[in-house]
DNA sequence: ACTTGACCTGGAGTGCACTCCAGCTCCTAC
DNA sequence: GTAGGAGCTGGAGTGCACTCCAGGTCAAGT
């Protein structure tokens, strides 16, 4: 099974001109052609996608993803490596998780303020939330 | 007590010229300012600081931020919106977290398999890691 | 008096990750 | 055979959130 970028695009959310961008950056490997010079992505090439984009959502930059492209493109020599990257990177994003939990207490807190205010303290309203 | 914008950086988790830059697009009220003209930044303004660095840890766009600061300063009037703003935007953190859980999955996925590949199937790494 | 260091201002520059554009080439359908 | 639509290239432009800089002020120490 091959996809126009159009049908790549669609499968893996990226955009067409995202598509292109990371070709020219060199994440994904130049896909194969069509008779007519168009691109033909192959599955494998949107599995690969379907990958770098979470390691997008987690927030890996992108010159860190080329460099685990490389290593990939390298082949079994450098599994040690790709392996230590993702390691990190998911403790990276574990981190995050924390970080953001922690700060979802802040949201509910803050929250809850403002319900309380509403409902029962009109006019304590300036004193009790405009503090923080 | 209050702060020179040196302690204020410290205490905050911001730069300097972050916190100044802020102040210029409307974040934050300009501080009081000490004899010699330099700000001078209260226990108040570190706490709304300390806020707005939760609101950008989950990703808070600038002038969604700068609206919320705006309302703020609007007084008691605002606060339903507030508190609008607040809840959607947890939802969004929650949602990112769920996400990020997901691609957390990923992750180990794949980290399981390159240590397999590592520890047992040297010569199969190959086949079965390059593949995606 | 003079050096030092923290702080001031307005404005320019940076890095990231796209996103858009002009002008072109194909293929398909009418 | 021609009009339309998808795709192509190289390069320019965008939005965000800072970050840096030049040239200046001010207060304290020596």
């Amino acid at each position: 099974m091959t996809y126009s970028i159009a049908q790549a695009a669609a499968r893996s959310g990226l955009s067409i001109d995202t598509l292109r961008y990371y070709e020219r950056i060199g994440l994904v490997e130049p896909p194969a052609r069509d008779s007519g010079g168009r691109r033909d992505y192959s599955d494998e090439d949107l599995g690969w996608l379907a990958f770098l984009t979470r390691l997008r959502t987690t927030g890996m930059p992108i010159r860190m993803m080329r460099e685990y492209a490389q290593l990939r493109h390298r082949g079994v020599g450098s599994t040690a490596r790709r392996r230590q990257i993702l390691v990190e990177h998911r403790a990276g994003v574990r981190e995050r998780i924390a970080e953001l939990q922690s700060c979802l207490e802040v949201l509910d807190y803050k929250i809850t303020n403002y319900e309380l205010v509403e409902r029962n303290l009109p006019l304590a309203a300036e004193l009790s939330v405009e503090a923080s």
